[in-house]
DNA sequence: ATGGTTGTGCAACAA
């Protein structure tokens, strides 16, 4: 089994690429970020035509995420429950597979800015909520995955800068303690699980040639739970997509799962 | 060096 994460950047530029994408990577779902759609603009037909369900959580201009499985999903929840948030920034579902359901957490995670801004403290608050949220949802799903564009690079290796950069946004020392956090509820970075190349990013600035020069960050992730963790035997960036006509700054991740 | 690029939507904001 294979499962994805990829922000686009806007679906209705990108659904070309998606399209292509998937039928070159079959996944079995694909959590989507920063649709920049309302639910009524999602292209359902050609998702559809190319054999996947979808489940929805859209906003005009900004935001939005969604899941496209190959087959339907369960108990799906749109938000954190409980946080008042007019952003559409997570969906969750439950996949049915010949192992057992798996519930799936897709995030597109506040951005923040800059440390002392408004939207930073919105960052902290929402990844506070999202964290309390996750340990419920832990507690009732043993097999869980939580992905999505995190905003966020763990570690200085995840960062193309991590001396110029530190304490600037996706470095600072509380977003990494987030992170943290997630990881202590026993949760485990897909990606790490595996030997991997010096300096994989997952992004990468439009400007000043970033993807060319590899000046990039991995800050969209894929979190698996302890019941799952034994099961994964691949995870990887795929760049090939950042490297065509315009592409989102974004590249998918892919985790494989026995 | 406060630059540079992309998307939404048509000015300015977000990333």
């Amino acid at each position: 089994m294979q499962i994805a994460t990829w922000n686009v950047n806007s679906l209705s530029v990108r659904l070309p690429q998606v399209l292509d994408w998937l039928a070159s990577n079959p996944v079995d779902a694909l959590g989507l970020q920063e649709l920049k759609l309302v639910e009524e603009r999602f292209p359902f037909a050609a998702l559809e035509a190319a054999g996947y369900h979808a489940v929805v959580h859209g906003q005009k201009t900004y935001n939005g995420v969604a899941w496209l499985t190959r087959s339907p999903v369960l108990e799906v929840v749109r938000n954190i429950p409980g946080l008042a948030d007019e952003q559409a920034r997570t969906i969750a579902a439950t996949l049915d597979t010949p192992q057992g359901p798996v519930r799936l957490i897709n995030g597109y995670f506040v951005n923040g800015q800059a440390p002392g801004t408004d939207k930073f403290a919105y960052k902290m608050r929402w990844l506070s909520a999202l964290h309390a949220w996750v340990a419920a949802e832990l507690a009732c799903h043993q097999r869980l995955v939580l992905l999505g564009d995190f905003n966020i690079a763990p570690q200085d290796r995840d960062s193309h800068d991590p001396e110029g950069l530190r304490g600037s946004i996706h470095h600072t020392v509380e977003e990494r303690g987030q992170f943290q956090a997630l990881l202590d509820l026993d949760l485990h970075d897909a990606f790490r699980l595996f030997e991997q190349p010096e300096r994989s990013f997952s992004w990468w600035d439009y400007r000043m040639l970033g993807f060319q020069k590899n000046r990039g960050l991995r800050i969209d992730h894929i979190l698996v739970s302890a019941a799952l963790r034994h099961t994964v035997t691949a995870c990887t960036i795929d760049r090939t997509p950042r490297k065509k006509p315009q592409p989102s700054d974004h590249a998918p991740v892919v985790v494989t799962l026995g």
